[in-house]
RNA sequence: GGCCUGGUAGCUCAGUUGGUAGAGCAGAGGACUGAAAAUCCUUGUGUCGGUGGUUCAAUUCCGCCCCAGGCCA
């Protein structure tokens, strides 16, 4: 007999498509927890631009993985993996589900498949490969990784900085091309029953629309005042990961003079409607997704139904999962 | 009303000493193993404002008209 594997419910979508609201109502309707898959809802003190959940939605339903960190520290895909597999032990150790909600592909990747044992970010390393970098550029170094790791450089374009980088790293800290130490992929999964759930557009151009409003909103409710208070309080560079992300580079840079509030607005938009499209190209990669129209009235309930009906298919036994 | 400067890709513009045109941005597609809201790759046919004329050939030169901005009345 097999030992059957708890539940998991993963609410995966592009900005703006409504992960927060079909998670919530999911967490309502069968006893779960959220945890967040974002990358920048794990900072403090940025909320406008991250569009973080409010205090309302966040004492509707638990939330996990939001503020854990200040804006001058650093996460990854890896330690998200760890911290996200510790929250779900707990969270279905209390006899619930855990319900993984956010826009980060690569941490979705990272939690289902595993990841290959490699070191982890050397920093100092690092400024050290960016000196060589600006004294001889990407493409020598590029084809230095072609020495040392010929497999990676082959799939690497010279101008890949970070990927260069990543792969020298990698090389110097372990003695060893990264490319052999990459193990089988899927060769870590998720011991969890997962329903992928994907919530995509069935018009772009809405979703666009969409994504206009909500970044206007967000300068409306003080997102340059945010990104502001942020400076004084931390000392924060525009190469931290936290000001690279959508919005708040924008705001940065208008705050340093760069452009005007109307290019602030253009390329603030830009940029979230191509993070959009990063985001889409990652979910048309993913197989067996269970797909809902986001743009569709009532988004949340008919998720809800479906969840109802693949827990009630696998775990016909226990109704323990559904609260009511 | 007169003079000047513009009108070229969705936007901002370059350019053709006459042989029907190209950058940036936007948009689209893709890649993705400790920065991932990151990083990178691919992708440019548009009555060159309209209409006459000159010419083998006009987006390019000339006339007229329309539109926008500026200056002078």
């Amino acid at each position: 007999m097999t030992i059957s594997l708890p539940p998991a419910i993963l609410v995966m979508g592009p900005t703006a498509s409504g992960k927060t609201t079909v998670a919530v109502e999911l967490a309502q309707r069968f006893n779960g927890e959220i945890v967040s898959v974002d990358s920048v809802l794990v900072y403090r003190d940025m909320n406008i631009g991250a569009a973080k959940p409010d205090a309302a939605i966040l004492s509707a339903a638990p939330h996990h993985l939001i503020d854990i960190i200040a804006p001058t520290e650093r996460y990854s895909a890896a330690t998200f993996r760890r911290a996200a597999l510790a929250v779900m032990a707990r969270i279905t150790a209390r006899g619930k589900i855990p319900i993984l909600a956010g826009g980060t592909m690569l941490y979705f990747k990272a939690l289902l498949e595993g990841m290959s044992a490699l070191p982890g970010a050397d920093p100092d390393l690092r400024a050290e490969i960016d000196v060589r970098a600006v004294r001889d550029g990407w493409p020598k170094l590029h084809a230095q990784l072609a020495e040392l790791d010929p497999v990676t450089a082959a799939r690497l374009e010279p101008s890949d900085a970070q990927r260069i980088q990543r792969a020298l790293e990698v090389c110097y800290l372990t003695g060893a091309p990264m490319s052999r130490q990459f193990g089988a992929r899927g060769a870590n999964p998720i011991p969890y029953r997962v329903l992928p759930i994907a919530l995509l557009p069935s018009d772009r151009k809405a979703l666009h629309q969409r994504i206009d409003l909500r970044f206007t909103a967000m300068l409306d409710q003080g997102l340059i005042e945010e990104v502001q208070q942020l400076k004084q309080r931390y000392d924060l560079q525009p190469s931290l990961p936290a000001m690279r992300a959508v919005g708040y580079r924008q705001a940065w840079e208008y705050l340093d003079g760069q452009f005007d509030r109307n290019a602030l607005v253009a390329r603030g938009v830009a940029a979230s409607r191509q993070l959009a499209k990063r985001q889409l190209t990652w979910l048309r990669s993913m197989s067996e997704l269970v797909v809902f129209d986001c743009l569709e009235p009532g988004l949340a309930a008919h998720v809800a139904a479906y969840a109802g009906y693949w827990l009630e298919k696998h775990w016909p036994e226990s109704r323990m999962y559904i609260a009511l």
